[in-house]
DNA sequence: CGGGTTAGGATAACGTCGCTAAGTCACGAG
DNA sequence: CTCGTGACTTAGCGACGTTATCCTAACCCG
């Protein structure tokens, strides 16, 4: 909202500097992946999409701003592909982390902690996937890791299947449960000076648990 | 992000017509009061606090641009001011909720469907306080209507107390239950098409209800 | 009742922003 | 050798938040 204060290196990027050679005639795209990983940086350098602009990225890269337009409708879409990106491990994090594990409710537990921790390692690329304003049109699941949603609602079903938690419905428990990491989570990133107990995960996890276990 | 589109009735905005009176002497304060509403109405007819500008504003109160810098420091303080006035109510609207409910569950389940409906109500607000990058200098209990926190504290234990919920700290609990509650309404204020099941506030307090009861 | 003070604004402008329209220029195909 | 086209650039538009400076009407005081 408020605008970056006057930048000190930001005088030289009103001309351009030709730092860049121009690619090659098959290998336009080149430049498409030189926008995405500088923009990334920017990114995380800055916790803050408003903070990085147009203009900057394409001073990174070492070209003029209407270039970005080439690979890329707008602002809007160019961030949304970086994050993107950084959550298509996502589904795989939560995956792994529950692997091996016979325990249907441990495995639970591992996929909550490999939530919260994806969440909190790519603060920014949460926010603007989960939080955002702009992440609506495709389903969340999809869109933030693949499968991530249809994964954790195979899980409950087995916690149910075998036992662990009463019957009910696999989705609804899902959700209720992704509901919890995600206000755990989105809540750390948004008020991180707020005294959060340091069990905070792991007591929304135990306490998922215990509410849909069965008897 | 998007830059509004070249908006239709933007083009009379660049000119100023006087259509306000100087306010009197004494009460200068006035357009202060003026500022407020009129964001506020942008407010929530736009769903998005970047959409709103301040020479929309001006143009809203029938005063310049500049104007604005006379009673608030920035575009950001004056957003903000104007969601507390509205979350004002926000500690009283829980604490009415459960007024003359006997049983601290009941209690504490009046509070969440309160908290929610809250939220639910006023969408833009709750992400500008709960879900935005700036709220987070004043710690958010207090920012956000008062003791709102201290007061969920305060219910959950009684729960304790009176033998309904198992023995522990009453603070973590209650984050637990925050994260849980504001999960839910942050969630479905992000992504209103996502299937959300239509019983998830309900679940959601039932889920920890059912989590931290006592045997 | 006239003149300084000052509250309550307005004018003008700066720098930045996202984005578009219209070129330029080298290279590869014919 | 021409010609098209891919890979960009130059120039610029309109809107943005914010600041510095100026104006002007109302009040106080003599």
């Amino acid at each position: 909202m408020t605008r970056s204060t006057p930048s000190d290196a930001q005088a030289a990027m009103t001309r351009h500097t030709r730092t860049r050679e121009r690619a090659p005639r098959g290998q336009g795209g080149r430049l498409r992946e030189e926008i995405l990983t500088a923009t990334e940086e920017l990114l995380t350098a800055t916790h803050d999409p408003d903070a990085v602009s147009i203009r900057g990225i394409c001073h990174a890269v070492g070209v003029t701003a209407p270039s970005i337009y080439l690979h890329f409708a707008d602002k809007d879409t160019l961030v949304v592909e970086v994050c993107r990106r950084i959550f298509a491990d996502f589904d795989a994090a939560l995956e792994t982390a529950a692997v091996g594990v016979d325990d249907p409710l441990e495995s639970l537990r591992r996929r909550g902690r490999a939530y919260f921790d994806f969440g909190m390692r790519y603060p920014e690329h949460y926010r603007v996937l989960f939080m955002g304003r702009r992440g609506d049109q495709p389903p969340p699941g999809p869109e933030a890791g693949g499968d991530a949603f249809d994964h954790l609602v195979e899980a409950v079903a087995r916690c149910i299947d075998q036992g662990a938690f009463a019957p009910a419905a696999p989705v609804v428990v899902a959700s209720t449960i992704w509901a919890a990491l995600h206000g755990v989570t989105s809540l750390m990133i948004s008020m991180p000076s707020f005294p959060w107990p340091d069990t905070m995960i792991d007591d929304a996890c135990a306490a998922q648990i215990r509410a849909h276990a069965a008897h």
